[in-house]
DNA sequence: CGATTAGGCTTAATCGATTAAGTCGAAAAT
DNA sequence: ATTTTCGACTTAATCGATTAAGCCTAATCG
């Protein structure tokens, strides 16, 4: 039972040609040069369904030189965020004939470099990257980028390579804004980063539009902690509980802010009534969480989708030069943003 | 600039020994007959080093007939009962000396069994399947299983092979008695399943418990939708606009429940005083919604852990009987069921 | 002192494809 | 009646590893 999976030359012996003549009816272009008759052409297929063959991806790609695989290197399975991205690379990676190879860090950083040097070892044709320890992980991707493998980075540029970001300073501001406007003097920061460069920005533009309304920036009302929902959840726990809460909250991400509500629910605060609280993301789930979270929508999908369109460009053209992507985000003003109590 | 990636003859030929001697240096296991001087070991190191050489996975594969990889296709990257599935089959696969490759099938009939298909190709060494499609899907399975390819079914056992079910029975009907002890008559069921086959155990433990009890399967109270969170939105819209809505509602799993909420929380209605909700896995969420979900914890890492071990123990033994876990769930009472009201 | 043995390598076949460069017979061109 | 051309394949090198089997040389054994 159960013989080895056929190969070509077992479809070859079936039809009673050589295993060139296979290739060429599988692959159906000969490149101009070989014909093959319509019988036999027949005939190979034949026994391509009776063996039920199925090329050799491996040999294929050794031989080809092109392994049709890109990898996406993305910092941890639990933020929805980063499967939006991942859908948007899915979609124009398929579009264009590639399969995703994924792997995530789970945030360590032996993990991380344990990923990338598996994809490497793979052959992927280009790496999407979305490290969570860019810094330390640097020479490592810059290695791979020496060597002419297209890397996109997303989120930093901490190569020099092609890039998608996302323009955060303006919304963030925008948030702020709206913040101010609805009276908040007390706004403070959950920022729950894996490296404190990936949240920079959100960072510069809380601070500079405090600055710009005459606000310090109170220490007090600013929490680095983890990346999980109940890192924003004991983060949130904390601020709260102090003299002198905030009125309003940004949340670095959305998933934190969906630990940040439930604090405040414990609390017995209404958001948004005694807590305004705004997150970033818009990840599918911020629409649906009690109350509907306000929040900065960084059009993931979208940014999955420029990330593989920016891969795939550079695998056919090398000597372009470097491309840089900023996505702009968008505001989105939902129930959990309010009026400034009292 | 930037050369092809060094190979073995490349370090074969800096330290001046043959692609033999560097592949018994590389893999250090010479299978106890060919044996390499120290000196030589450290002049083909230094090569490997100098070169930043890494053997090429593909080629590797080839040769050693096996790829190291196992596959694992899930239905669908929104759900993260599906994620922490993987990270338990991730887990084991890792300290077995295996990777994953990873496939969704996006909830669409085609693109499951493309990714068999891209899987199988691959040349994976065995897969862990979780398809949203078994029926229609069954007969590409069976094919890969008919050549010896390991394959471990969770959730269902629509082939036969090594499974992984989730013995969600008992533990249903332990909530429709939790339910049922607060007094509630009208109990719904919000059944989103990708395919109906895949509930089928809550349901009918849902329709023997309402037996039990005396009561009737009102169908007015049950809804069958799809499987995304604005499924579950809008299924609890529709059975709490009725006349005689329900007092508690089951949700066939907790992302579907987080619309859920929103719902009730939309129609006015207070969870749990006016409206009880349960749903099923216990994702990692489910703890933070507001309020927090009672659910029915299917222990998603350790089915992916059992899956993986599974999976590797046929790797070493393919002629082992078949064999059967079942994982399990333990109900979790938090804040979102209560008495029913009046 | 000739025959083993052990150490330390190398040679070459192999995995399963792809593809440039033939081969061979028949029809068309000169 | 040759020579070309063309259609329809085949041959064999190649991608980058692994590994069984072989080949020296020097040391050890009987």
């Amino acid at each position: 039972m159960s013989a080895k999976r056929p190969t070509l030359a077992d479809v070859a012996r079936l039809a009673g040609v050589s295993t060139a003549t296979v290739s060429y009816v599988v692959n159906g272009q000969t490149h101009g040069k070989v014909i093959i008759s319509e019988e036999t052409r027949q005939r190979v297929l034949e026994g391509i369904k009776r063996l039920d063959y199925q090329p050799d991806a491996r040999a294929k790609s050794l031989r080809a030189g092109s392994s049709q695989l890109i990898g996406i290197l993305i910092p941890d399975m639990h933020n929805p965020h980063y499967w939006e991205i991942v859908e948007g690379v899915e979609e124009k990676a398929h579009q264009a004939g590639y399969e995703l190879l994924l792997s995530c860090t789970s945030l360590a950083l032996h993990r991380e470099q344990q990923a990338i040097d598996a994809l490497s070892r793979r052959r992927i044709d280009a790496l999407i990257a979305l490290p969570s320890f860019p810094e330390q992980s640097r020479e490592l991707l810059q290695a791979m980028a020496a060597r002419n493998y297209p890397i996109v980075m997303v989120g930093n540029d901490f190569i020099a390579t092609d890039t998608v970001v996302t323009g955060y300073e303006a919304q963030t501001r925008a948030l702020m804004a709206h913040l101010l406007g609805l009276g908040h003097l007390r706004i403070g920061f959950v920022f729950g980063v894996g490296s404190p460069a990936l949240g920079v920005n959100r960072w510069h533009a809380y601070v500079s539009s405090l600055a710009e309304a005459g606000l310090p920036v109170d220490e007090t009302l600013v929490d680095r902690c983890g990346v999980t929902i109940e890192d924003g959840y004991q983060a949130a726990r904390r601020l709260l509980a102090q003299p002198q809460p905030p009125t309003a909250l940004l949340v670095v991400n959305d998933l934190l802010a969906i630990g940040v509500l439930l604090a405040a629910a414990e609390q017995g605060l209404t958001v948004p009534d005694d807590l305004s609280v705004a997150g970033f993301d818009d990840i599918n789930l911020a629409a649906y969480l009690n109350p509907p979270l306000t929040t900065v929508r960084a059009h993931a999908k979208e940014i999955g989708r420029e990330a593989a369109r920016l891969a795939i460009t550079r695998l056919g053209a090398r000597t372009l030069p470097v491309q840089h992507v900023v996505v702009q985000p968008q505001l989105v003003l939902r129930a959990s943003t309010g009026p400034a109590p009292g």
